[in-house]
DNA sequence: GATAAATTGTTGCACGCGCAACTAACCAGC
DNA sequence: GCTGGTTAGTTGCGCGTGCAACAATTTATC
């Protein structure tokens, strides 16, 4: 039974440090993004998932599972920044209940200027964040997950 | 400069990893510690983290370092587990400024009833997230982070 | 084709959060 | 001891969020 406690012990302290590490980058992240391009994290998490997508268009809940957040949370989120005329929303013809998300060009320019911010917000906290010793672990481990397959 | 870019895109990417199993995992958490034990995660975190000192007390502003909460939300969060009676404000001598806090009896006992809870929802959000491709790396690797060194 | 069931997105409401401004207590320097 | 500056914690306020209830459309069953 030792073995098993030790298992959830383990995930537990796992799980302390991936939420740890996520509310620093998020603190220090979304002070960056809104005093320097009036946006939140989850916004610029839209337009850059929309932006990703390329020309492809989101549902609504898509949208929410990629920002985890609720469908009326993901409603307004959308009516805030179709209202600031990042986005547009669009009725899809072969199914009249679901709703397209487009950005437009306002929309992609935004995005453009705050992804720097984004990155450097990104990196600065990474840095902070590596020297405490009990996220560092996790700081070194996180651009090993997706290794680049060596070119062949 | 490629290269440089390489190194911003790969740590997005890692934090779009990151922030995707933490909203997995907290909102799937959220939902059984609340139904089943009155307990929001932070509150539950705050009550894991004081019992995790065991007898020390802690301040308000590590609570709120603990919490990635701002002092006004640490603030009433310890309001709300204080008007429920799970935990007692104490003012300490040598700074009046101060405040510790500490679980009581019926804090602890709580704090037992959810911890299954807690760990179950753990378990399974994380077997959840191990299905999805691009969660499974980052779920693998996080038990590995604090691994015990093995004894000489 | 008509009815029931499931799915998609939107609104009313209460609640927890961050920011700014504030009070209280400590800590220089003199 | 008193003044200026810093730190710890608390409130007013606006805002974003989830839940529950809802309207609109699709899909299944007969």
């Amino acid at each position: 039974m030792g073995i098993k406690d030790d298992a959830v012990e383990i995930r537990a302290q796992g799980w302390r440090t991936l939420a740890a590490l996520h509310g620093l980058i998020e603190s220090s992240m979304e002070k960056a993004l809104q005093t320097e391009a009036k946006l939140s994290v989850v916004e610029y998490t839209v337009l850059d998932a929309l932006a990703r997508q390329d020309g492809w268009h989101m549902r609504m809940q898509q949208l929410g599972r990629a920002t985890a957040l609720s469908p009326s949370a993901t409603t307004r989120l959308v009516n805030r920044l179709e209202d600031r005329g990042l986005l547009t929303r669009i009725l899809c013809a072969d199914d009249r209940r679901g709703i397209y998300t487009e950005l437009t060009a306002s929309g992609s320019e935004l995005l453009a200027t705050a992804k720097p911010i984004h990155d450097e917000a990104l990196e600065c906290a990474l840095a902070e964040a590596a020297t405490l010793p009990e996220l560092a672990p996790l700081v070194e481990a996180l651009p090993q997950l997706h290794a680049v397959v060596p070119a062949s």
